[in-house]
DNA sequence: TCGTAAAGTTAGCGCCTCTAACATATGTTA
DNA sequence: TAACATATGTTAGAGGCGCTAACTTTACGA
């Protein structure tokens, strides 16, 4: 990170920068990093204004950039979006990963855990988790996020795989990978749309996780399921 | 519906119409019902080109209309957007509803056939599913699309209730509900986002909402959950 | 039938994406 | 170390979009 703070800005000064806490921008002609400081600025805009309040000319303000540069750097906007879904996912695999480091292999709990961050993702990075799979996902169908996201699942089937004592991924253990991360997946869209009201005072998220990775890691193996 | 077709364009003529099959054009000066119209071709738009290939000005061509005509009818491009989504709503609903007409009360199945009818249409519109859902959600925090909604899921736990033998809405029939739901939700996204591929060749939908129907409504009541 | 309101139109502003042509640093090689 | 090639900036501007203002046409009820 070479970006440094400018005091002041004399020519891209404008109405964002007052509210933005921390600008990226450039301290010469040449920016240093302006490809990452771009990614950096469109996370924080989609995460502060919502995934459509963004632009590339917002994003080349808080980088202190004209508007033409990011052409250097990304094909077009989509690229941009590309690059900065891409490093949030990465972010959020490793989360995944960190977060289950001291729980023993084979414990449904291991699973549940991976659940849950993958939850806390979707509510601390809202804009970014919507990007990925909410929206623009169409326009978005890039290869590396496309593989990453199957390389992440594959990681969860051989996690399921254990709980089940299963040695290979069949169909059983897929199936219930597959019904583990929709449940989990719709989840992370429902909490965040509802802003966790009207759950009744009751809920209890994590206690819900580790029941349904119990239940559906339990039952026996269905007949065709 | 009273608008006709007009063999010949002249002036709004574009590659658009060229590929729709049904352009939906006014016949004299008026239209007759633009903002049905208008309707209509958005959701034609967002079905055919995903969410995002979609702007005011395409919708009026596709209508025949000035780009200036929507603003007679609707405040902005997001009241028009709502307009949309709801009518989708209204007609996801009635085909829920009509899904469980012939199972008796009661019935998981009947649980199952909502879902089912829930994917159906996530599935056959994703566009607008996903304008309801995954993207615009932020700024489409319209008060009708927001009660529509709740109405809909009150409906589902009343049926949650009946299954369990329940006769109010407790804290129990919600967390139930919610699972439910969450799951339905998450796999109408991933559904789609999978194209149904690399489920493996032994994958069957119907059967495995059957049975998380049934083992998330046959579970006894958990201490928590 | 006639006047008013509803529902169209054109013109145009400001913002956006993206390109072309030009300017300035950087860093490798003679 | 000078000089050139390349990477990375800049400005100018074309073309599209959202939306408004001002004007025009049509429909309909007094």
């Amino acid at each position: 990170m070479t970006w440094i703070m400018k005091e002041t800005l004399e020519k891209h000064t404008s109405k964002l920068e007052e509210h933005a806490p921390d600008p990226i921008v450039k301290s010469g002609y040449h920016h240093g990093d302006l490809r990452a400081g771009l990614i950096e600025a469109t996370r924080r805009l989609v995460e502060e204004r919502g995934q459509h309040g963004f632009s590339v000319s917002d994003a080349c303000r808080l980088a202190g950039v004209s508007t033409a540069a990011p052409y250097k750097h990304f094909k077009d906007k989509n690229e941009m979006i590309v690059a900065t879904v891409l490093e949030g996912m990465t972010r959020h695999r490793s989360n995944m990963l960190e977060s289950i480091k001291e729980i023993p292999e084979g414990s449904p709990m291991r699973i549940k855990a991976l659940g849950r961050e993958y939850i806390n993702f979707a509510l601390k990075e809202p804009g970014i988790f919507r990007l990925k799979f909410g929206g623009f996902t169409d326009k978005l169908e890039d290869d590396r996020l496309q593989s990453y996201g199957e390389d992440t699942f594959g990681f969860v089937l051989q996690e399921v795989a254990k709980c089940i004592g299963e040695t290979e991924i069949n169909q059983d253990v897929r199936d219930r990978g597959f019904m583990l991360w929709s449940f989990v997946h719709g989840l992370s869209f429902l909490l965040y749309d509802k802003r966790l009201s009207d759950m009744g005072g009751g809920f209890d998220l994590d206690n819900m996780l580790s029941e349904t990775a119990k239940m559906v890691l339990s039952t026996e193996k269905k007949r065709n399921l």
